[in-house]
DNA sequence: CTGAAAGCGCTTACAG
DNA sequence: CTGAAAGCGCTTACAG
């Protein structure tokens, strides 16, 4: 049995598609008796609307694009959430793509918007999709100037880009989180950042480097380890810096699970946290709370963060022209058991 | 400047559209002169295919919709990583959805495929949305008969669908957990079960129950507790447990998240894990394993789940009609620190 | 190997 | 308030 079309429905309500189409639409704009008699109808033939059908003619499609680089991290499941409740409001739907850190799966999931699957992106993962409107042609001439859909930036700032950015002080966040160490007395201060070519990780070292200089603390070349903000990459980086010569008592992670995943290695190296060694965490996902020692922390908006940037995909789908403001929202530093004050005995 | 058409490549390369068509989708039709200067010109205009267009003419998008209750838990968020490897083996892009535990939205994602708009569906809800081929019509057709698309089940099993189903023994998972608990010496077993409504909940609590027959132990009431399978949900039932006249040792969680909570409040208030309580969870999420303590739980093969799940829609996508068959694919115990041996004094 | 033409299922000015 | 008709951007038998 094939799905029934608008054709069906109008031929069984004895009317035109056009009315039908005014029916479901726009349903004041056409007599209380034919609405009736076509919502019966329509629930008679359980028939739905063809979105391919409708996008084609209307050239919109209700959806609005999100890509992720990894939709198993707790920091963008929040923020998820946010764009959800802001497009639910906005009456669109949210297509999501999980990129899984590569640029390969970017590509594919932007190119969705690009062949107007989508009518707005929000993109997570601090990357330029290779279309939006950049590409140098052939022939040398710059096109398009502008990007034909509203796109909004969150998290992961893209320096130079065209579209607007949601975040936090990255910079800021991460130097008081430093000072906080520094301010309980630690001297030995070790930074696990984040991957090498992410904005996140340069803007938290950042921070870091600049509250050990206001410190006057020393900067040790081997305080600083890369991982990737997996549980896995802080356990590593965990078990580099404890064989420091110079063993950091304090720990700064780019983010929770590095956090967590230091503090498990620390205990196995047989010291205690936060008794020998204390670790300050960043983004305050669910677990941090309930981790043991409660993880000192920064806590980002992450569900505000969704929602302002789903807004403002709003406002770009509304007509109005996005600007590449900066909405930089509050973090808030988290002081829980995973800090204390440095051993008098070291330093 | 309009986005550039099939229409605008044609012309420009001086052939048809028909050419240009045949060309992107079936390149070895056309002879590679041609070939090589359409793909020029679609570098130059920058030329992306309308997905709509496509669509419509096709009858098909290339998409397949998952549907999940929350896309912040972590069970699921592996399991989707699952679905996704295999629709990139398929060529097929991956549309989330979050329904936030609700009917309403699984509706409104559901509409999403009657629309047109996805190929295949993947329940991970364990609700049969309202269209699906089931509605009986006003004057009492039963209509469409079967789905017009393929849809496979995940984890949580609709009873009496016509649809195949991935997921694992849950009954005998659960009933191996308790038996654990029950082996150690613990006398007093309770239950943290998920929401009252749920497949999961009643297959677990079955479990549980079986073990504790064949153990021959009581079943007091007091020890059967809902919950939501959140964190927060966890401590408010270990709240619940830790006044009863007669304490439990040993908590079974119907998730990790509530064994999670649950150990939380334990010790909050005064207990040792699994010094005077053990706790069992359910899932093996990744921070299980780095919990403190370690958890014992039930290892779930999520991103198999996943991968099987897609696999099943793929072959309904290449035509193949899907049986009603079930997929049981095998969990595994994992005894980690959360449990220990039931004091003596205790028992 | 290539093109002319029909048609997928809608929406929307336009006319009445 | 309603309908006839054009057209959104593709694909695909069909003919050559």
């Amino acid at each position: 049995m094939a799905t029934a079309t608008m054709k069906d429905v109008a031929r069984r309500a004895g009317v035109s598609t056009a009315t039908v189409s005014r029916a479901l639409a726009q349903p004041d704009r056409v007599s209380s008796e034919l609405r009736r008699r076509i919502e019966a109808v329509v629930r008679d033939l359980d028939y739905t609307i063809n979105a391919s059908a409708r996008s084609l003619r209307r050239n919109d499609t209700g959806m609005v694009l999100v890509v992720v680089p990894d939709i198993g991290n707790p920091f963008f499941s929040k923020l998820l959430k946010g764009v959800e409740l802001q497009a639910r409001k906005l009456a669109y739907a949210v297509l999501i793509g999980d990129t899984e850190h590569g640029a390969a799966r970017a590509e594919v999931y932007a190119r969705q918007l690009e062949a107007r699957r989508a009518d707005g992106l929000i993109l997570l993962n601090g990357r330029t999709p290779s279309f939006a409107g950049f590409r140098v042609t052939s022939n040398a001439v710059p096109r398009p100037l502008g990007p034909r859909y509203p796109i909004v930036v969150v998290s992961e700032r893209i320096p130079g880009s065209p579209w607007p950015t949601v975040g936090i002080d990255n910079v800021a966040a991460a130097e008081r989180a430093v000072l906080h160490l520094a301010d309980l007395g630690h001297r030995r201060i070790a930074h696990i950042a984040g991957p090498k070519g992410n904005i996140l990780t340069g803007e938290r070292r950042r921070g870091y480097r600049a509250a050990l200089a206001k410190s006057g603390l020393p900067a040790d070349p081997d305080w600083l380890v890369y991982g990737d903000f997996s549980i896995a990459s802080g356990r590593r980086a965990a078990r580099k810096l404890l064989v420091c010569p110079a063993r950091p008592t304090g720990v700064f992670a780019a983010n929770d699970e590095m956090a967590m995943g230091a503090i498990v290695e620390i205990r196995a190296f047989g010291l205690a946290v936060p008794g020998d060694v204390s670790v300050v965490g960043f983004d305050d996902i669910e677990f941090a709370e309930i981790f043991d020692p409660p993880l000192t922390t920064v806590r980002q908006p992450r569900f505000e963060m969704g929602q302002r940037a789903m807004a403002l995909i709003g406002r770009g789908l509304r007509g109005e022209a996005l600007a590449a403001e900066e909405v930089i929202l509050e973090s808030e530093f988290v002081v829980r058991a995973s800090t204390a004050r440095a051993a008098p005995a070291k330093r």
